[in-house]
DNA sequence: AAGTGGTCTAGACCACGGC
DNA sequence: CCGTGGTCTAGACCACTTC
């Protein structure tokens, strides 16, 4: 048979997006087998180290498991660990509905160290936007975003609507690829303290975030201040 | 040319372990390329889909970067992102000569919320071992761990001597694989204050691990207590 | 134009798992 | 035992990068 590409994708490609939407559909569950290798190669009029490429690669990003001599089967829904995830994503995988209150917007120019972090002159025209991040109807954290001020389009109005990411990923076609985060513990200083509804001096868990687009360049400045009493994160590391 | 294997080890790894000797010896640097498929597959005597194996799943170790069209090479050295690694490696790579103190060290039977993190049964043996963690001179956090009381061969002096992790590794042969830590903040109580010489009240980032070995079972349970003004977390997440 | 990685073929043998 | 994934062969064409 030859080399025969019916639309764009590659044929394994093709392979993995019906085993994919068939697990999307039920009608795959946790524990199936999804097929062997020469199966799959019949069904799809492929050689084998094709639909093998196909199966291999979905295990790689845990979509199935693989067993010598037994098969390949659905994986178990998998916790999503060091995942990237807009606030309102995180809340929704903890059966929670987020909202939030913008405390502050504006453009500043005065904040040298955080334009530096995304790779800009200092001095530079930063967007600056403040949020008071909800859980429910609780008060999980502060947080303040800083980008560049290319950005300056986001109105308030879209950001009350949408997700930040959602936004930058939409209507600039920036796409997301990493954050690097650095944690650590502090301690609720008057305002923050009253903001969320907490003692001054309760500990608060602080993130710095910054996150990368698809093309390499720091995009985002983050800094989140949680309540500690509502906010555990969850890290897995590898030896 | 049969398939002839003189050693145990599977050919792409052969290919791709001698692409890392090359690495660790300095004989190849960032940047500099490992050879085409095509050359390999010639040198080592192997069809280019086996070297085409070889060099893709050093890719997805991210020990190389492969750019189609132009080559294959070596990948600058990465930041260990979410690498699990004992006390003394992670302060190694901050330049730090990290030592501990032991406080404690006894077995226990009465942590049934531990035993069970661990897939112990309720009333298990647990062997205890508390300890204070300088890098440098300055104490740097209080760290209990808890373990299977089938490791109480565990001694003291042993435990002075080496890491825990290389203990584990090399009397027990127990390799560790993953860690699902929890992060949370806290502050410092009384006693903990004044082992890590700081004010009573100040904020401790607080991390609760369970660590994994490759056979699978939860093998190890630490609860860490760190300054705050001392430690910082990175970590890396992935859209 | 030459060389590279990305995809693919149509088979093969081996080691292992479950029956 | 039979079927599975793991490894491997000896090529091929395509899309892309670099020169």
């Amino acid at each position: 048979m030859s080399r025969d590409r019916r639309n764009g994708a590659p044929a394994y490609k093709k392979i993995q997006a019906l085993i994919l939407k068939r697990i999307e559909g039920g009608q795959l569950k946790p524990g199936d087998a999804v097929g062997s290798e020469r199966e799959l190669a019949k069904i799809h009029r492929v050689s084998p180290m094709t639909a093998r490429h196909a199966l291999a690669c979905l295990e790689r990003e845990g979509v199935v498991d693989r067993r010598r001599g037994a098969g390949t089967f659905v994986a178990p829904p998998k916790i999503h660990f060091n995942k990237l995830m807009s606030f309102t994503e995180q809340l929704a995988g903890r059966g929670l509905t987020g909202s939030s209150r913008m405390l502050s917007y504006a453009l500043v120019d005065d904040e040298p160290e955080i334009a530096a972090r995304l790779a800009l002159p200092a001095g530079s025209r930063l967007l600056k936007i403040q949020r008071l991040r909800f859980g429910g109807d609780e008060a999980f954290a502060v947080e303040t975003v800083y980008l560049s001020a290319d950005f300056s389009g986001l109105t308030r109005a879209r950001l009350e609507r949408g997700s930040l990411f959602s936004v930058l990923e939409h209507q600039y076609g920036v796409t997301l690829a990493h954050a690097d985060e650095e944690i650590d513990a502090t301690i609720a200083e008057a305002k923050t303290a009253s903001l969320l509804s907490i003692p001054y001096g309760a500990p608060l868990l602080r993130i710095r975030q910054v996150i990368f687009s698809t093309t390499g360049g720091p995009t985002l400045f983050v800094l989140g201040l949680y309540r500690s009493d509502r906010h555990t994160l969850l890290i897995r590391r590898f030896r």
